[in-house]
DNA sequence: CGTGCGGTTGAGGAAGGTCAATATGTGTGG
DNA sequence: CCACACATATTGACCTTCCTCAACCGCACG
């Protein structure tokens, strides 16, 4: 309602109306605001699982170190995300989560989110939503690495930041910040940072986009979907059933 | 409680105790049990979306088919779980699913999950958690997919339906029956059904494990494990938070 | 004014793909 | 019980994509 609510009450609210009591309760899970720098690990594989984080300002990413040295990126997180959704049932972290930007993170317990589960049903469907969100997610980006070249693969990660910015950022233009290093894109998505630099310089070359220090620049942001084989489904939450109701 | 129990019921039963309307309400979720060849489409992508589908017997995986006509599969469902919780948050299926044997599904909307949540706090968790879980089998199968070698994307399949299967039968032998043809496999790991083909026989020269007609017998099942550098948190639900409540 | 991290470029190599020919079944109808 | 058709698996030769290793550049920061 008011100018200065929560990013997250902003964010769920686009999915259903919120009673006062609801955003009540969004309320109480943003009661700690805490700050954090850049490089700082949220948590690590194995630790302790019992709460949650929303992160309200900065950006995030989640990620599985393997034996071998290099690492997986899972998810990146933009604010209103909600991290750790994905160890509600398990006892200990299956990833790590690090901050890629200084910012501010909110954790709340898992026993709050059981708290809401009891007093709001719209919150409990709203809550069951954003994880089979996060399934989808989840499901393009395993599609992205099983299945494209990597050309296609930048392409898509790239193009998918930029949708997902302008859902949150008012009007998201066709420069953004992406302040990913090359090593972390590769490390995203399955490739060597060497072949992550040729294939950003072969999109300069084709005139598709230009990557400059944090910044990307889409020349032709369609002729960029169409390389990434880019079907955008999976980021337009419709959410029938509640507004259905 | 009875032996006639829904295949759901004994599922979800594990996670935390069920009171009798619990059992009801689960029960009402199976009450149109419909039989499906092998082969059978439960849906499409694209079709709108809205029941979901327990599986009470049989195998069935969900695909996304590419432009260029190879097809990744995502997801392998065994009897006991539930299909479609993905695409909660969607108005149109984001992937199909088919069929792997003859079996039977049981249809409920979308809108018998929201009574479920209004009357159960219980069974609110228990779908909120396995939907986290079905995260966590998405993000193994990702992290699988875009860091390991064919050999150990093979060795890490076969080794996590064998634990999957244990869960669900009594006792599973190290031989057991795993009804996917080459093509399948390859359509799951991202590789082609020539290649799957020569890492087989590659485990069978080394005394790994038999791949036979539609049978798996694993020779070895430590050093397949060891192979995959299989870590099975992901399968190990604790579900600390509802037995902890 | 070094020092170090992130990015660029080149040469050579390995993992897995493609294409194609050849088994090996498996099921069906005669 | 056999014959044929069709799906599935095996094997070989060759090719493409991306990796590895290594040198080098350049900007940022102390």
């Amino acid at each position: 309602m008011s100018e200065n609510d929560s990013c997250i009450i902003r964010h769920l609210r686009h999915y259903a109306d919120l009673s006062d009591s609801d955003e009540a309760l969004l309320d109480s899970l943003e009661r700690e605001p805490r700050e954090v720098e850049r490089g700082e690990a949220l948590w690590q594989t194995d630790d302790p699982a019992g709460r949650f984080c929303t992160l309200s300002k900065g950006w995030a990413y989640s990620f599985r170190d393997m034996e071998d040295g290099s690492r997986q990126i899972l998810e990146i997180y933009l604010p209103g995300d909600i991290i750790g959704l994905r160890e509600f049932a398990f006892q200990e972290r299956l990833a790590g989560v690090m901050m890629i930007d200084d910012g501010v993170v909110c954790d709340f317990p898992h026993r709050r989110l059981l708290e809401v589960f009891r007093e709001s049903f719209t919150l409990s469907m709203i809550f069951f939503a954003l994880s089979s969100q996060q399934q989808a997610l989840l499901t393009e980006r395993l599609v992205n690495l099983a299945r494209r070249s990597a050309r296609q693969k930048v392409a898509h990660l790239i193009y998918e930041m930029y949708l997902r910015l302008q859902r949150t950022m008012p009007y998201a233009t066709r420069r953004f910040r992406l302040p990913l290093s090359q090593q972390q894109l590769g490390d995203a998505l399955g490739l060597t940072s060497v072949h992550i630099s040729r294939t950003l310089s072969g999109f300069r070359e084709d005139g598709l986009l230009i990557r400059e220090r944090q910044w990307v620049e889409l020349l032709d942001p369609d002729a960029v979907a169409s390389e990434a084989e880019f079907a955008g489904r999976y980021l337009r939450d419709g959410l029938g059933p509640i507004s259905g109701e």
